[in-house]
DNA sequence: CAATGCTACTTCTAAAATAGGAGTAACGCC
DNA sequence: GGCGTTACTCCTATTTTAGAAGTAGCATTG
């Protein structure tokens, strides 16, 4: 990758910003981790919670979620088997930086 | 909006942490505001800067975030004319957030 | 014990978003 | 006059997301 050339930068790239895009500046993914600080959820009531959201897209975020280590899938054998997501402490170190965000958001952002 | 029904409401839903990410939730957003921390930008640097972004896109977000009233579009009558983006107090004010952000994503997201 | 409902998904198709490139208009340079 | 730059817009192709339906396991109801 060559696009981080320092030799004559008109502008920084924050490499590490751009890591967090990766996932932040996808639809939905900012509001289920912050649905996740409540505690752990199954999948439906995390559909119910971010509402709006589709299955198979919730399938595919919490997927994604779990790939890059900020959730947890655990599975509680039963019978009745249960799922449950879990934020992980990489997950629950985000958290202060989305209540930041929402903090700006109710200060700047018009209803 | 019935959303955010407090009487037997199992899960919080931030009404402002989803106003944030109706925009930080999109691809480039993010980034777009981060650059122009570093002062006013033309389209064309800011395409530059912004790496792996179309032309399209570019001014499909920035005209977003102008909408929002976290960038201004300046024009300054030449001849020539030149255009540039900056960041208005509102935006301005995301920036310590989105330091916090970066701060985390070196800590938490692997390279 | 069959019918229905819940959980946790996957799969399919349609609609929307994004990428990538070409085109445009105004100006500067040589 | 020909070429380059800026700041876009427009068009088409690919990718992503939405929305509905289907599946498998288990529990509850009558």
């Amino acid at each position: 990758m060559e696009s981080c050339d320092q030799t004559h930068e008109p502008r920084m790239c924050d490499a590490a910003l751009k890591r967090a895009f990766t996932f932040l500046g996808k639809r939905w993914n900012g509001i289920i981790l912050a649905t996740l600080q409540a505690g752990p959820a199954g999948f439906t009531e995390l559909r119910r919670a971010v509402s709006g959201i589709s299955d198979s897209v919730l399938a595919d975020r919490l997927a994604e979620l779990v790939a890059v280590g900020l959730v947890q899938r655990v599975v509680t054998e039963g019978p009745p088997v249960s799922v449950h997501y879990n934020l992980t402490e990489r997950g629950r170190a985000l958290l202060p930086t989305l209540e930041e965000l929402t903090t700006w958001a109710e200060a700047n952002l018009p209803v």
